[in-house]
DNA sequence: CTGAAAGCGCTTACAG
DNA sequence: CTGAAAGCGCTTACAG
């Protein structure tokens, strides 16, 4: 079994030092580097005869950098349910990382005892291996971000994120202007009483929605109604509290999440009533194919190729310190009309 | 800004050499090697302290384990069409590597000027990265995978795959047996003409499958007609094809594709007929959604997660080299019965 | 235009 | 039980 050729083996061959050949390798042609014609010939010439190719190993090693890009996920980065949420993300990841260069390095050693991910809770910071990573997951560990900042680790969050004491770079979805749209839409079509329905979560994506749906009605010369702003289970949601809603004005009800939807149809079914006829709904986000329910429903879509995409160029700059690229990215989503959106009854 | 500290900090700290930390790091037992548990100690508070973590770029040029898998595909490894295709390997290799402790390392960046994915051609293994690596795609190149076995690259296909010279250690699903069994099943429903239609490709998972079509018919006290044998494109699949057949005594067709069943279902449309009271059949795998049309028809599922979490396996137990584990791992199939089969007319 | 030499950060015989 | 030193296969100032 011959041992594979070094580039001191092929050097030799060509009669050139291994310097030289790292140059013509590396198409070095600096102003101080000029390798002339023949001698780069006779380099390839041995590369061919012998079958040589360079050790990345040794490359990075001496190189400095390593072309991989990390990617880290606060669950299971090939959710068996759910599986429509991270995909878009990886695809567009998947792309750029192609188209730069870069190979993928997924961080899937890093699991606790809980079954929950972290980056330091199993001694080493795994995420060192990579010349920088890209962060994704909804439930993230504000200080394990801090941490990352202060060792000055280059990263990028998928999501807007934020975290006090540190600048959190990242690409997000704007989610303030796609739900104030959405009320803008309802609006136009002469709904007054426009319910909010939130998961009960606190975090940057359901502040951001609850924040354009505020700018919604304000556009319209409304206010928010503290009574008709929800943030609770899903099973909450009864043919009783639909009921109260629409005894108190309610026309429409905006959602944050899809299962809410699942609700809002069968309360409705309870009562002898349709949608949108009788009222109205709106989804702020993807109808993701996670929802028992495939309805036309009017929602936006979240730009997850895109968003992915961007933060691996974003990481990418900051990896080559290229000129000042914005640290936070902010990225349109896409409204789609649907058909749960009808004209108030009265 | 502070550099990330190296091993030679963490032996300083400690106050002991560099061989030292490297022991504690690899856990190192031999018989000719001993750290006392109390130097033990200061070696990994030191390590606590500065946050230490292993370049393991280095550790791999040094010659250690560095725990990452690496994961080549030579199509896309996250497409945008066929999602399901390689979603569920994903699902498997992921499990077990993050039981085994192992991170993955996905090659991204071995795109060619085509598009396509190659190891060696573009000027670097880069696969060296990793300590060993799972290979997955349909169409991979049988030079690349006899090169790897002769530099001695320890790697599992997922998926069984012939090269000749050189022994491939792989994971795949039981083909044979599997269209076997469809064949039976056919046969014990009275049908004597099953012809068997095929695409327009050679490779193993096409050659076991007619190899099983044999098989299931031989059992049968049937034999091959060459007549009723296809490899084609899907297109010729037409109206007066399928009539040219059923008017030569066939009452049943295995396909290799979905997208066979599309044109089988058209074709019978077209002629005034339906399945599977004109004739039946039956797929050769698994319906993916890919299929324009989710029907309910015969087939076998491919146990494809199971197969990505025992490649891993192998590969795990090839690289620590474990007691003489199987080179290639044969998993069986699940029969689906569907509703597309049922008595021949006659 | 090209080479000798140091260095990247580890592991591992080999000494002691 | 632990350390000094060589070596893994490259890249890159620095000379010339």
């Amino acid at each position: 079994m011959r041992k594979r050729p070094r580039q001191i083996d092929v050097a030799r061959l060509a009669g050139v030092s291994p310097t030289t050949v790292s140059f013509v390798l590396n198409g070095r042609i600096d102003s101080n580097v000029r390798i002339s014609p023949e001698t780069r010939q006779r380099v390839l010439d041995a590369i061919e005869t012998l079958g040589y190719v360079a050790n990345p190993v040794a490359r990075s090693l001496a190189g400095g950098q390593n072309w991989l890009l990390g990617v880290f996920t606060y669950e299971a980065i090939f959710p068996i349910q759910n599986q429509d949420f991270y995909y878009p993300f990886l695809v567009g990841i998947e792309e750029e990382a192609a188209a730069l260069g870069y190979d993928l390095l997924l961080f899937t050693s890093v699991i606790g005892l809980d079954g929950r991910r972290s980056i330091y809770r199993n001694g080493a910071n795994r995420l060192q291996l990579a010349d920088g990573a890209i962060l994704l997951g909804l439930e993230e560990e504000k200080g394990e971000l801090l941490r990352l900042t202060e060792e000055d680790y280059p990263f990028v969050f998928v999501g807007r994120r934020q975290v006090e004491g540190a600048t959190i770079r990242y690409v997000g979805a704007d989610y303030v202007a796609a739900t104030a749209g959405i009320v803008e839409h309802l609006c136009a079509h002469s709904h007054r009483g426009i319910a909010y329905l939130g998961m009960a979560v606190d975090n940057e994506s359901a502040r951001d929605r609850f924040l354009g749906y505020g700018q919604g009605l304000r556009q319209a010369g409304l206010t928010v109604n503290p009574a008709w702003v929800h943030r609770t289970q899903t099973e909450a949601i009864s043919p009783a509290f639909v009921e109260a809603h629409l005894a108190q004005g309610v026309t429409a009800f905006v959602v944050e999440h899809d299962s809410i939807i699942d609700h809002l149809y069968s309360a409705a079914a309870h009562l002898g009533m349709s949608i949108p006829k009788d009222f109205s709904v709106a989804l702020l986000g993807d109808p993701l194919s996670g929802s028992k329910l495939s309805r036309n429903v009017m929602a936006f879509t979240i730009p997850r190729r895109e968003m992915g995409a961007q933060a691996v160029r974003l990481l990418a700059q900051l990896l080559n310190d290229s000129p000042a690229s914005a640290e936070q990215i902010i990225l349109p989503c896409q409204f789609v009309p649907g058909e749960t959106v009808a004209p108030p009854k009265g």
